[in-house]
DNA sequence: CCCCCCCC
């Protein structure tokens, strides 16, 4: 690229760049040959009001509101949907963010009106590297570059290396948005599908993950639960741009993506130790991974639920040295009960604690429970 | 926006 380009390729295409050459040219000619063709191509950058093309290309932990004009190369982390609003002269306004992410953080970006325009026409799409030129202030969480009429967001060939600060899952409460977070994949459901209220078909699944401060359920959204095809359990995972909810009948937080979030398979290393309840802790109402031995078998039954279909239940008893507790397996966990003998070490991991048969505490082993025989 | 902890 000659140097030319290179500075029209800042100016964000504001104007072609045969005008651009042109006015370079009589630029050279205007100033009797006293200056070189780059200086002044940056005079006509500056004529155009775009005054920083001179400027160093920065990395992302270095943008503060302080620095104003900025240049830097990003890769898009995620795309919000572009708003519209009226402004005080009657014209109607637009913006649209962007996060992007460079090796040493990500940050919010702002587009304005034609800029915001690019993510409107689906031009920005996630994992594009950009280059960008925009001026940093102070936005509404930290730090965030504005880019208006004069500033520059072009797609590069460059690629680039991401990091993203990620939250750690204990720290994932209720309410939170932008949520970034890498683990270790514990479990994958079954997708199900749904009817929407406008009618449409909707599609729901779930993936579960851990790190070494806890686990948490992920709802993934529609298009979203095709991310898990490519992935097995125990790989390490990354969430971008998760936000969370509390879950209406569980009343547990769970992440959720949804268009705008992204689930994809990352190399980190994440720890995760699953935690073992002692049996004799266990209280109704809550979920629970237990570690101990086979010390009671039941039968293999068959029944039909209200609704007339037919499910298969077995019941199980396992020990540990604080107690001993009744394990409901339902469904194809039942079919376990005729491969153990008395004495197997076994893990339950996500059961769900009740009062049951006189009054006992139970654990059900449903859909979400895995078991390891040891 | 969905699953919904079921048996004897």
């Amino acid at each position: 690229m000659d140097e030319i380009t290179e500075i029209y390729n800042k100016l964000g295409g504001i104007i072609s760049e045969d005008d651009f050459r042109k006015k370079v040219e009589e630029k050279v000619e205007q100033m009797s040959g006293l200056c070189d063709v780059k200086t002044a191509a940056m005079l006509v950058a500056h004529d155009l009001g775009v005054t920083d093309t001179a400027k160093e290309v920065i990395k992302i932990k270095d943008i503060n509101p302080e620095i104003g004009n900025v240049n830097f190369v990003a890769k898009v982390v995620s795309v919000f949907d572009v708003r519209e609003f009226n402004r005080n002269d009657g014209t109607i306004g637009k913006v649209g963010n962007l996060m992007v992410a460079d090796d040493t953080g990500s940050i919010r970006l702002t587009l304005w009106d034609e800029r915001a325009d690019l993510i409107k026409n689906g031009n920005i799409e996630v994992g594009d590297c950009m280059e960008i030129s925009g001026y940093a202030k102070d936005g509404y969480s930290g730090t965030e570059v504005n880019i208006g009429r004069y500033g520059v967001i072009n797609t590069t060939d460059q690629n680039i290396e991401i990091r993203l600060d990620s939250q750690k899952i204990s720290e994932i409460r209720d309410g939170m948005g932008d949520i970034n977070v890498s683990g270790k994949l514990l479990d994958i459901s079954d997708v199900r599908t749904f009817q929407k209220k406008d009618g449409s078909q909707g599609r729901v699944g779930n993936i579960l993950i851990g790190d070494e401060t806890g686990k948490i359920r992920v709802t993934l959204w529609d298009e979203k639960v095709d991310s898990t095809k490519e992935m097995k359990l125990d790989d390490t995972i990354e969430i971008i741009n998760g936000y969370a909810r509390t879950n209406n009948f569980s009343q547990q937080v769970e992440i959720q993506i949804g268009n705008h979030g992204v689930l994809r398979k990352t190399d980190a290393e994440v720890e995760y130790k699953e935690s073992f309840t002692p049996i004799a802790d266990i209280i109704p109402g809550e979920s629970y991974s237990i570690e101990g031995s086979v010390s009671g078998l039941g039968e293999l039954r068959e029944f039909d639920r209200d609704d007339g279909t037919t499910n298969m239940v077995s019941n199980i008893y396992v020990s540990d040295d604080t107690g001993r507790i009744r394990i409901a397996l339902w469904g194809d966990h039942a079919l376990l009960v005729d491969e153990l003998d008395i004495d197997t070490p076994i893990q339950i991991i996500d059961a769900y604690s009740k009062a049951g048969f006189n009054d006992e505490i139970e654990l059900s082993a449903g859909n979400r429970t895995r078991i390891t025989i040891m």
